[in-house]
DNA sequence: TGCAGTGTTGCTTC
DNA sequence: CGAAGCAACACTGC
């Protein structure tokens, strides 16, 4: 699910509320948590977050880090949940409200914080990546990490020379996470729909000017979704339950059948590129 | 009913 | 090495 803007939002959230606290103790109904997880972290303090491409830092005394990646249906909530009997082992919220949502019974993780809220780990499908790494080892663990899509040092020539040589389609390449970090399905259509070029476009075919125009729309897309608190397509919320509503912006992901919003008379095509799905015009955006 | 499709990534294979 | 295919999992909708 999450792509940079969704992450960004999420990350925003939980830094209004987390540092300060301390963890008093973590649940979970998943066999692929690090087996010692509850002794490192139960008694430690929250630090700082900082998100890294999709990836979610938050630092802990004691030198410790846990690291959290969302994967497809993955999303970190802040609130406070019990389970309401034995027969009925989903969480659900306390208090009324967005945090009530029927999609909280995929809560599989939950860190008891000291202010008696929680933080969950809510992930449908269950590819959420949970660990806990020594501080010092992150430059270890990010160093195939590519420059973060929002990065101020990712210039138009450092753009190029990420990009420029690759023999993978566009589309595939700007999903790279090794190349560059953060861009996912949805927006790789959205900057390739505003930029008006074809996903299956080889990289090292692309001219200057057709690189500055997908350049140059990879910022205003991220931050314009970040504004719009991320993309729900499916079962993303922010920390607080709540939905985002970039979706009801999308150009070309999941448009499929619509008019293009250009108005050049063209209708949003959907193909198949590397099993994903790829959603673009096909009057402005050519081969 | 069954199967294709869903935001990601990493492992295997060529 | 780079590129491609698929598995990890659970649920929805055709």
């Amino acid at each position: 699910m999450p792509e940079l803007p969704e992450v960004e939002t999420i990350v925003n959230d939980l830094k209004k509320v987390l540092p300060g606290l301390k963890i008093r103790d973590v649940w979970s109904d998943l066999k692929k948590l690090p087996k010692n997880i509850k002794k490192d972290v139960v008694g430690k303090k929250i630090l700082k977050l900082e998100r890294r491409g999709k990836n979610i830092l938050i630092y802990l005394s004691g030198n410790l880090t846990l690291l959290v990646h969302q994967k497809m249906t993955g999303h970190l909530l802040y609130g406070e949940y019990q389970k309401p009997n034995l027969k009925n082992q989903k969480w659900i919220a306390v208090e009324p409200g967005p945090l009530q949502d029927p999609e909280n019974r995929f809560i599989h993780v939950l860190f008891f914080l000291s202010n008696s809220k929680q933080l969950a780990l809510c992930d449908m499908r269950k590819f959420a990546k949970v660990a806990v790494l020594e501080t010092e080892k992150i430059p270890e663990e990010f160093k195939k990490l590519g420059i973060d899509a929002l990065d101020k040092n990712l210039t138009f020539n450092k753009f190029k020379e990420i990009i420029a040589k690759k023999a993978g389609k566009i589309k595939i390449v700007l999903m790279d996470q090794s190349l560059i970090s953060g861009i996912g399905n949805i927006y790789s259509d959205e900057i390739l729909w505003l930029a008006g070029t074809h996903p299956l476009k080889p990289a090292n075919k692309l001219g200057e000017r057709e690189l500055k125009k997908i350049y140059s729309s990879i910022k205003p897309v991220l931050i314009k979704a970040i504004k719009a608190r991320g993309s729900s397509y499916i079962d993303y919320r922010d920390a607080f339950g709540r939905k985002g509503y970039y979706q009801e912006m999308h150009y070309a992901y999941q448009q499929t059948g619509k008019k293009c919003k250009k108005g050049d008379g063209g209708i949003i095509k959907k193909i198949k590129i590397g099993g994903r799905s790829a959603h673009f015009c096909p009057v402005h955006q050519n081969l």
